[in-house]
DNA sequence: ACGCTTTGATTCGAATTTGAACAACCCTAG
DNA sequence: CTAGGGTTGTTCAAATTCGAATCAAAGCGT
């Protein structure tokens, strides 16, 4: 911990790319969404999960982990979207403090409305201007930088990935 | 406009890595320099960009384009840090409605008293988590991809990349 | 059955972000 | 010189975020 190790030219090349792209490709789709169906990304994802759930439904607790909001964001989220009839709550009927977000039909349809648009924003954004091999990197490097981060275990299968591939 | 072209599973771990990695990578630098300096990471941003101007002095709305915040983001910020006596405001001479933020004496010493934590965190986080060819194209790739996204000038020097480059 | 520790979800207050509206000003064409 | 158009920075309200506190209920060991 002596004289701290500076990012060299090409490492803060990366370092500057990253988080500008991280930035700009955030704003990118946030405007899309919101101009396109009236969602924020946070809200996209919820749905997006739940459209994948077995029964459209998921557990607020497991739903806060899988997505990027914090528990109390969530529990805001969903309320809003309860409050455009996207979402239902059920109470769970095996624990009396558990709740379920479900998908309505009518979350089903705008996330559907949404989809084509928000997947044509990713690939203009970032996914059509890159090549094979950046692709590859995305996937692999940044993957085991996100694993390293992850907030649950430490402990991450030795495989290359974990089991809970999800769509978009 | 047919059918939308949906992300193959290669496209969609890249996408994922993406996100995951951007988020929590945030986080975790939020994180670490929240509690190493009391700075957020706007705030930090700020700092470098005064620290490396000529004088440590920046117009308000130049300001505003080198960092992600918006203009009125930044005037928040830039009166939070005034209010902890590490930014100065002085008027510009030329232009009555010019405002010029000036990075104090304490504002460097803070700074620098940031960096190293920072750029461990950088470190351990993203650079030394990849191999020289990964820094290659996230740095390439990435590049590529902020660049494009790029709020101001669509005409980027058509170089492999523009001349502004800054520390961290 | 009884305490005690965890867990599930919400509520609350504080901090932050954004875009739109605003007031003041610069500059240039005519 | 002077009106019109663009700039500059701030203010404002609304939306969103987070973490800590809260409250009820489940799980557990005895």
């Amino acid at each position: 911990m002596s004289e701290p190790r500076w990012l060299d030219a090409r490492e803060m090349a990366a370092w500057q790319g990253f988080l500008l792209a991280s930035n700009r490709v955030g704003h990118h789709l946030e405007q899309q969404l919101k101009e396109g169906s009236g969602l924020s990304h946070p809200q996209y994802e919820i749905l997006v999960h739940l459209g994948e759930a077995p029964g459209g439904e998921i557990r607020m607790t497991e739903l806060a982990r899988s997505v990027v909001t914090s528990k109390s964001g969530l529990t805001y989220q969903v309320g809003r979207l309860e409050k455009r009839g996207l979402v239902r709550r059920r109470s769970c009927p095996t624990d009396v403090r558990g709740v379920y977000a479900v998908l309505t039909d009518e979350g089903r349809r705008v996330l559907e409305g949404a989809a084509p648009g928000h997947v044509a924003a990713v690939r203009e954004a970032l996914i059509d201007v890159l090549d094979d091999a950046e692709l590859n990197l995305l996937a692999e490097g940044l993957g085991r930088v996100a694993r390293r981060l992850d907030p649950d275990g430490e402990a991450a299968a030795s495989g290359s990935d974990r089991g809970d591939e999800r769509g978009d």
